[in-house]
DNA sequence: GCCAACGTTGGC
DNA sequence: GCCAACGTTGGC
């Protein structure tokens, strides 16, 4: 007997607005999520499974905030920028035998019709406990389901 | 562009 | 193993 499909897991995974957007993604469909270099985000990337779903939050943006909807489509893989010499995050601590930083694959979803600014998310009761208030610089990190269909349903409103 | 928050590095 | 210095993130 086959094993029951695990339950999806939900995120939030920052991406300065100007490197890669919401935009960048849909256009390229699929993507590498590579560079990540604290090894909490590290850690989040390694318990990811293929279909669980993901907030697409542009940091730096104008407004900053949730800006779409991402599908993780690959479990991590060794993140490939970690041995190239002439990338910024590369790390000589890093071996091919032993890769210190991974990356998952991500489809495009959706994108937001607009922005969610944050002073907006800071209004709602159900997001009060989101990592995103407490752990400030963690670009990567999950979410409940509740808080997941939350921040869904404020990106779908027509308004 | 400033700068607070905070994770990481490295000297001891 | 402590902790000061450093570097980065990311809101504003």
């Amino acid at each position: 007997m086959p094993a029951p499909h695990p339950e999806p897991a939900y995120w939030l995974m920052k991406s300065e607005q100007a490197e890669f957007s919401i935009d960048d993604l849909q256009k390229k469909k699929r993507a590498h999520w590579d560079g990540v270099r604290n090894f909490e985000a590290r850690n989040f990337l390694r318990e990811m499974h293929r279909g669980d779903l993901v907030i697409f939050y542009h940091s730096d943006g104008d407004p900053s905030g949730p800006a779409g909807i991402a599908r993780v489509a690959s479990t991590a893989q060794p993140d490939f920028t970690q041995w190239d010499r002439k990338n910024p995050r590369f790390d000589a601590r890093a071996t091919r035998e032993r890769p210190l930083w991974w990356m998952v694959d991500i489809l495009f979803v959706k994108g937001f019709r607009r922005v969610i600014p944050r002073e907006v998310l800071r209004e709602v009761p159900a997001l009060a406990r989101m990592k995103l208030w407490t752990r400030p610089r963690l670009s990567i990190f999950p979410l409940t389901r509740r808080e997941f269909d939350t921040i869904q349903k404020l990106g779908s409103r027509e308004e």
